[in-house]
DNA sequence: AATAATAATGTTATATTGTCACATTCCAGG
DNA sequence: CCTGGAATGTGACAATATAACATTATTATT
């Protein structure tokens, strides 16, 4: 069994791990949809990966080093949508940022949905399946008469570790 | 007793009726907060809510025909960051855009929390004190540790009157 | 293998959204 | 009337995102 006690990565934890498991869901979900894992868009991936945090798209330009060159902005916002259309990468809107999944969120389809718990001091972002939110919403929109499509959470906060340290 | 049926705004409503309501609260949280309504933050209040779909910044701008002049974006952003701040005016984070409180927020203080049901096809927005959700939320982080301040669910669909339209 | 059709990239320019800095004006309180 | 803080006017600019179009790579078809 495999429950996590927090959705929070911990400190220090295997992060070649985490990002050979997303590049492993994102092969999946390509070969899935019939899509193709350029290198480009591998690598972006890569880098969204390698932190827990969002990262804006200019941040990802400017840390790009591609045979010593430099990808235009178009360039990374295509990889962007792209991954945003198959669920591997989510944007925080709040913040214009973007962050790879964790895994939990149910997928590109429809009526699927997503909470994010971003922490205010370090910037760490946690993704939950929005279970109990999730129904929540579904009801309050089936109440008003509302055709749910999807939705997002953000909300803001401490992170366990920032609330731990700055108990004072 | 005032049950509201839905809370999204019927296709013909009274709109004075609702500018001077919103005017009001307004006048209110001003006198309760020692602060100024101006002139200008008055007159972007007032247009927004004079609509009840989120309007962009410099759509408010090339509205604003005050005196003859337009304002400049930041003048604009001025009273929008002041509306913000006592949650007279919401900030659509995911459509960079602005809407008036419809009055169901609990305010600008700490742990509040807001669920906004926005129609991809009309763009009507329909606001909603969150209060399954909002517990759900607060379970949710609670459960991982963390230390929430606030939150903003935003949720995409057709609203009732749209839905219904296309139902074809 | 040659060809056509489709998808992705490279590149330049530009649109959209939001902020900064600083001089000036307004206004409440002494 | 003065004076100090708040609000405004203004111009420049930073940050974020998209458009357009020629080129190259990949896949499917013959």
């Amino acid at each position: 069994m495999q429950v996590e006690p927090s959705p929070f990565p911990a400190r220090r934890h295997d992060h070649d791990a985490c990002i050979a498991e997303g590049l492993a869901r994102a092969e999946e979900a390509c070969r899935a949809g019939r899509k193709r894992l350029t290198e480009n868009r591998r690598a972006v991936l890569e880098l969204l990966l390698s932190d827990h945090w969002p990262v804006g798209a200019y941040e990802i330009v400017e840390r790009f080093d591609w045979k010593g060159r430099r990808p235009a902005p178009a360039q990374i916002y295509r990889a962007l949508s792209f991954l945003e259309a198959l669920g591997l990468v989510h944007r925080i809107a709040s913040r214009n940022a973007y962050v790879a999944c964790s895994g939990v969120c149910s997928g590109p389809g429809e009526g699927h949905g997503t909470v994010f718990l971003v922490c205010e001091q370090c910037g760490t972002v946690a993704e939950l399946g929005g279970t109990e939110v999730g129904r929540a919403v579904h009801d309050l929109a089936g109440a008003s008469g509302f055709e749910l499509h999807a939705h997002v959470l953000e909300a803001t906060g401490r992170c366990p570790d920032c609330a731990r340290a700055g108990e004072s």
